[in-house]
DNA sequence: AACGGCTTTTT
DNA sequence: AAAAGCCGT
């Protein structure tokens, strides 16, 4: 049996500036990379038609082409990790496995379960940050332990930013340390379960005039004003570290959005719980109305609120919604219809192609005020200011609303006046004592 | 231990 | 200008 060591790839999805790849090219030979369709996620998508898992198939498959390069390839497998790497043990006389660290707690519960099966075969498991320029407990506070309000949180990482030497990784000229395969096989979408989605995915650009203009064009869904990038972000076709000294240079409204991302995923890390209740626990005595008819009105994009049904639209026909959008609509939802956070956050979950566990998550709280550095509960958005503020032409409206102003228009699900004083009666409620 | 300050607002 | 309350130093 040949003697390989095992790169798994995961959201890394990129081989320039990626560490664990490039610490097992420096540190081993035969380098064999990997890539799991891990069942334990996808059986749990509902669709057939995921433009996600389309994505990462074809990213996957642009690896595989691109190892060709190195007289290599890529090892890819459908299944669950724990009987994926039963079978490669026995394909291969395995010397180790690298990978970059993920902080989910999914992911952290599957490689705690692959590094101990590893470890019975006295396999080394090594894996590195890579996903994030800190993690999870290197930001903290004067008593050690992690921030809960985000401008202190990023004051801290700022300043460590300053202090960091960062420097880009690539494997040019290190042909020698891949394992020399001819074209592994490489399965279709089919194969894997799924099929093609019509759905666009945003193409790979760092565009340098938009990052530069973010903080004034960020706010109006009508213009192309966000990068896009989240996407890539979440399945690492793009380096933070690279897009980091960018945004750096460019605009510190953007680099906070960045901070923003690595502050939520550390909340997470530290503070799992979060997944299913608020953040800061009294406010999940909240008594949400739970509508479920209204609920189907919000997701189809029928309130009767244009600016809140355009962002519904947008996200159900493009798996994006702008993000000053995502605000209004989620407020909409767990103020003027009491409902629970978690329905709307698990919506947005199934829909968005950027979906990112940890930035969903704090968003929504959030938006609900039970989260970290929660807007307080009587600052309710009013959907008709907001469009005046930021869609005054009702361009963004007209494009996904197109029926606004005609008699085809649905009625206002409920007034603006008397949802927010029921909201705050409601939320006022469940905080006394 | 007291005090400044807290992403994106509203009326 | 006021709407709560608590984090971080």
């Amino acid at each position: 049996m040949d003697k390989v060591t095992i790169f798994w790839f995961r959201r890394d999805l990129r081989l320039s500036d990626n560490i664990g790849l490039f610490k097992a090219y420096e540190n081993e030979k035969n380098v064999l990379p990997l890539f799991i369709f891990d069942e334990d996620i996808l059986d749990n998508l509902e669709e057939k038609k995921d433009p996600r898992v389309q994505f990462i198939h074809s990213q996957v498959k642009n690896l595989h082409k691109k190892l060709k390069e190195y007289d290599s390839s890529i090892l890819v497998r459908k299944g669950k990790p724990l009987a994926i790497f039963t079978e490669l043990t026995k394909e291969y006389t395995i010397q180790n496995v690298y990978t970059n660290r993920d902080y989910e707690p999914y992911a952290r519960d599957r490689d705690k379960r692959v590094e101990e099966f590893l470890a019975e075969k006295d396999i080394p498991f090594k894996d590195f940050k890579d996903q994030v320029i800190f993690e999870k407990d290197e930001i903290t506070n004067n008593e050690g332990s992690f921030y809960q309000v985000f401008t202190p949180y990023s004051k801290v990482w700022l300043q460590k930013l300053k202090e960091l030497d960062m420097e880009l990784v690539d494997l040019d000229g290190r042909k020698k340390s891949f394992y020399k395969t001819a074209p592994l096989p490489f399965p279709s979408l089919k194969d894997i379960g799924f099929e093609e989605s019509s759905i666009e995915i945003p193409e790979l650009k760092i565009d340098e005039k938009l990052i530069q203009d973010y903080d004034k064009t960020r706010n109006f869904p009508a213009k192309s004003g966000t990068s896009r990038l989240g996407i890539h972000l979440r399945f690492g076709t793009i380096s933070i570290r690279r897009l980091v000294q960018e945004a750096a240079e460019l605009n510190g409204t953007y680099l906070n959005e960045l901070i923003w991302r690595e502050f939520y995923m550390m909340i997470l890390y530290q503070k799992p719980s979060v997944i299913d209740s608020s953040f800061k626990e009294k406010y999940d005595r909240i008594l949400w109305s739970n509508d479920e008819e209204a609920f189907q009105k919000w997701c189809k994009g029928k309130t009767g609120y244009p600016m809140v049904d355009a962002g519904m639209r947008e996200l159900n026909s493009t798996g994006y919604m702008h993000n000053r959008v995502r605000m209004i609509t989620a407020s909409f939802l767990t103020k003027h219809l009491l409902i629970d956070w978690r329905w709307g956050e698990a919506y947005f979950a199934s829909k968005l192609l950027d979906f990112e566990l940890s930035s969903n998550n704090g968003g929504w709280q959030w938006a609900a005020g039970t989260g970290t550095d929660a807007q307080p509960y009587f600052r309710i958005f009013n959907p008709e200011s907001q469009m005046n503020k930021f869609d005054k032409d009702k361009k963004y409206i007209k494009k996904w609303v197109p029926e606004y102003g005609t008699s085809d228009y649905p009625e206002p699900i409920i007034e603006h006046k008397k949802a927010r004083e029921r909201a705050l009666e409601t939320y006022k409620e469940a905080l006394a004592k």
